[in-house]
DNA sequence: CATTACGTTGACGTAAACGTCAACCTAGTT
DNA sequence: AACTAGGTTGACGTTTACGTCAACGTAATG
């Protein structure tokens, strides 16, 4: 079964699914993150919003500027087929990948220090309860 | 060879070695996540500041706010030998772990994302090259 | 002792990412 | 026709995380 190509989002859809409001979906329209089509003055958003939207929120729990997901969006769209445009993706792609490591060891170190700091806690807890007992 | 715990920062000192200005370590410090000791009216930072400023600043480049890195700093702090507090130290350190697994995960769907976008340019690239020989 | 380097505390300014109205449109009910 | 549920565009407000002065203190140095 594959997905719905042509499943079709109300903005009001949008923010229920992804538990933001419409403010913000239109908000990132205007900063150029989303370009739905339009029946009239409503907005339909595509599967494709969807997974933009779905990226940008990702970039978001992880730190990244609207900006960054902007450049990131702008690299997945075919654009011209300019050799030297495809390079620069290339460029891009080895950018996001050194951020994206460099945060991958930030949460390896956090984790590992979370790790001890909970061993070091339980260790005076069961101090506690052989005490207590 | 064991890290000179007497080792005395300046604020200055500190901006240099983190790339940050002295403004933000203030800022910081009025927001609770630091609390240097005094010579006079001048801020002396210890290897336990440093440690915590080196905190903060992994949060950040994870996303997190300033508040979010504060009560992890808080976490750390011995507090009161009280058992409920101790309990408290870890729920929040499943929270923080837990979040930091998302975004663990959020980082792996990106890198993977990018490996495939990545394979996709690639290829045109080889088809252009192949047509201009 | 005047200068220079380094530090201090306000106070105000600013960019990013929305929130919060108000005033309006439009399609489908009752 | 009036109402309701959804949508729209401004315009202004707010929070976070600092930047940018200004005015001042202090210690060493030529």
């Amino acid at each position: 079964m594959k997905k719905d190509k042509t499943t079709i989002y109300s903005i009001s859809d949008l923010a229920q699914r992804f538990d933001i409001t419409t403010r913000t979906i239109r908000f990132y329209e205007s900063e150029g993150l989303l370009a739905p089509q339009r029946d009239g003055q409503k907005r339909l958003y595509s599967q494709k919003d969807y997974t933009t939207l779905k990226l940008i929120l990702r970039g978001k729990r992880l730190g990244w500027s609207l900006a960054e997901s902007r450049d990131l969006i702008q690299m997945y769209k075919p654009e011209q087929n300019n050799q030297a445009q495809y390079q620069k993706v290339l460029e891009k792609v080895a950018e996001s990948r050194e951020r994206l490591q460099q945060q991958m060891n930030d949460i390896q170190v956090m984790l590992l220090e979370l790790d001890e700091h909970e061993a070091r806690v339980k260790e005076v807890l069961e101090a506690h309860s052989i005490h207590s007992d």
